[in-house]
DNA sequence: ATTTATTTTTAGATTAGTCTAAAAATTGTT
DNA sequence: AACAATTTTTAGACTAATCTAAAAATAAAT
């Protein structure tokens, strides 16, 4: 069993190797968990004796195999109880991140494969981000950003880049959620904007929307 | 805010004023929190300066009514959090409390009021003790031992007053659960042994079952 | 290739929560 | 009331996780 803060170090690790695949730098790390250089390296430390990250010195950390599979695990969680809270519950996909973060911190295989079931194996959190198994398999699927599609393509809309309360209440109010299907009816060379068709509707989004927006394309 | 310790301690302070109804001692605080007296005086200390409990040197600890609202709704998240194991991820009743003990300190006023409308609001745990409401207050009923009642009276099933794991599966095993009607046919003089009516069927339970199970008379 | 700037690590201090061992206060017993 | 037993508190130490300030290593620039 790790800590609350072992296993939160883990998760940002995670996240920051896929910008930085060679090694997360100790300042990354820090900014990444609010927090001070030399904290990160007390907590590296300890995260390498326990076999979870290999680190040396001035060189960055990586997770191990085994460090992978812990942070899986906890993001497993975190995604899981994020679909509990929006489809049973009721909470807006703005509003489920901060509870998650306490939740993703229970212990209880029981508790997490019975959840799982009783919503249904769900792939995906309510932001689009893939729920890995518990073998930590995440589902891979051809994902693009709206922004880079054309005139005359569509797509389902599978998640966001941006998932601020802000960018998730534009989306909401102007009918855009996961799931939905967009059409490119037109699309602005000069600004890059868009105009795409939605639930029916036509609707203008500028390059800000596109550019934050995953769209699934079959 | 207050520590996940705090919390517990608190819970365990709320527990005891029962039975010590003049004050906590260290000593009884220490056997139920498994730990040190000195640790808890330490404790003690803290929770005082926070004005969560009165604390006079060698008189024993008693909650002040900010703690005594605290300890309630820590009491509260935990029953719930029993009630959905059991009722939406299918727990049996003498697996839930270790579960609920992490739960209960998840933190988010939203989560619990939208947990508690998801379960429709129920008034008692899967244990049959009372769910307090948000402001504090718990159900009250006319609860009795099912060894108090006499031949020929009968009530519903609410409660255990053993609750474990080996008392809870000797309960499933025989079908007797919480909402459930029992009538007491006969009454054993000797030994206190009933011959009760139970499902439609006639059960013959000892002393020691019929001592551990509380029963509401209408 | 030195010097400068940046990044990272070390050293030492701090807080919450715990412990052991010993001292102090209270309670019980004759 | 005085001694013994019990309970409770204090004193001092430990661990995890953090911090600040300073030293060491690496990277960048002239």
């Amino acid at each position: 069993m790790f800590s609350l803060s072992e296993e939160n170090y883990l998760k940002a690790i995670f996240h920051l190797e896929r910008t930085y695949p060679t090694g997360v730098s100790t300042n990354a790390l820090a900014e990444e968990m609010s927090t001070k250089a030399s904290s990160v390296t007390d907590m590296i430390k300890r995260l390498s004796e326990k076999k979870l990250v290999a680190y040396k010195k001035y060189q960055g950390v990586m997770l191990s195999e085994f460090g992978r599979q812990t942070a899986v695990d906890v993001i497993r969680k975190h995604r899981l109880w994020e679909v509990f809270l929006v489809d049973k519950l009721g909470f807006a996909w703005d509003e489920v991140h901060e509870v998650a973060e306490q939740l993703e911190h229970i212990k209880s295989d029981k508790l997490i494969k019975e959840l799982d079931r009783f919503l249904d194996f769900p792939k995906r959190d309510p932001h689009g981000d893939p729920i890995p198994d518990s073998k930590g398999n995440f589902v891979t699927s051809n994902k693009v950003l709206l922004a880079e599609l054309k005139k005359g393509e569509s797509g389902i809309c599978i998640g966001v880049k941006d998932s601020s309360p802000e960018f998730l209440q534009y989306l909401d109010k102007n009918g855009i959620a996961l799931g939905k299907e967009i059409n490119i009816l037109e699309k602005e060379s000069f600004d890059q904007s868009m105009l795409i068709k939605l639930n029916g509707n036509e609707l203008k989004i500028s390059n800000v929307i596109s550019s934050n927006l995953y769209i699934k394309t079959s």
